[in-house]
DNA sequence: TCAAATGTACGATACTTTTCGTAATCACCA
DNA sequence: TGGTGATTACGAAAAGTATCGTACATTTGA
């Protein structure tokens, strides 16, 4: 389940990760066509990127037949907590509070959100006080 | 105060940014002592990304006196925020929520914070509320 | 006063990432 | 069966980023 090291994905490697999280196992034809949505780039373009990402094993791809279909080789949790991480670190002066506050501020969050939240901070506060 | 379209800053140029918005304006030596204790770089590495930066608008300088004196020209709230958007929309299907929700669940944060973010809720809520 | 230290400017190089052209292969069906 | 379209493989160019050597200017203090 837990990948070995895993390698920084770059900015469009990211972009072909979401798609495939949320997707799941797709074909590159699949990707491109949404990655063109909002991207500018052709076809065999994403072809040699995925491709690159399954050498460098962000990707697994079943070969069986002619038209390969691949997947997401690292979770989507660790990638963003990998991610998190190192913005917290950089960017929010080592505090993940701080990184919080910029996110509910400026992002409205519907009333079931924030009552979720609110919940997860008492059940972390109920865990520290035992 | 805000700036025109700010340029996505780089990894190298994000840590530039960070110590400077912690130190203040400062001469490219003391922004290259803080940087060589986490990386391994030489000086004309550090004056080099630092004038590049200034040709991009991210830094101000102040070349009156032989040794200049850069300032960071971008706000950290602003790009603070253009990250998370940007993160939020990639890697975490578009829900700031979520990446709340992780943020806080992997990083112990004290008592205090707890408060804090529990209590920024609430305000949020009551505004909505009126 | 002048040599050493410190600073900026600038170009060249190396490295990483992104992009695409082209060739080869395969599937389909008219 | 042969041609058309879709696919992968591959190499190399293009673009972006990081690193450093070196030249030159300025300051300082012995």
């Amino acid at each position: 389940m837990s990948t070995a090291k895993q390698t920084k994905p770059t900015e469009s490697e990211l972009e072909i990760l979401g798609i495939l999280w949320d997707k799941g196992a797709s074909t590159v034809r699949e990707v491109h066509e949404i990655l063109e949505k909002t991207k500018d780039a052709g076809y065999t373009t994403t072809l040699k990127l995925m491709q690159i990402m399954h050498e460098k094993n962000l990707l697994r791809r079943d070969t069986t037949s002619k038209t390969h279909i691949y997947e997401a080789a690292i979770s989507q949790e660790s990638t963003q907590q990998q991610l998190l991480n190192k913005m917290i670190d950089t960017v929010f002066n080592g505090s993940a509070s701080q990184l919080v506050l910029q996110a509910l501020g400026n992002h409205r969050s519907s009333k079931e959100e924030l009552e979720k939240i609110k919940q997860y901070l008492n059940d972390i506060e109920n865990q520290q006080n035992k």
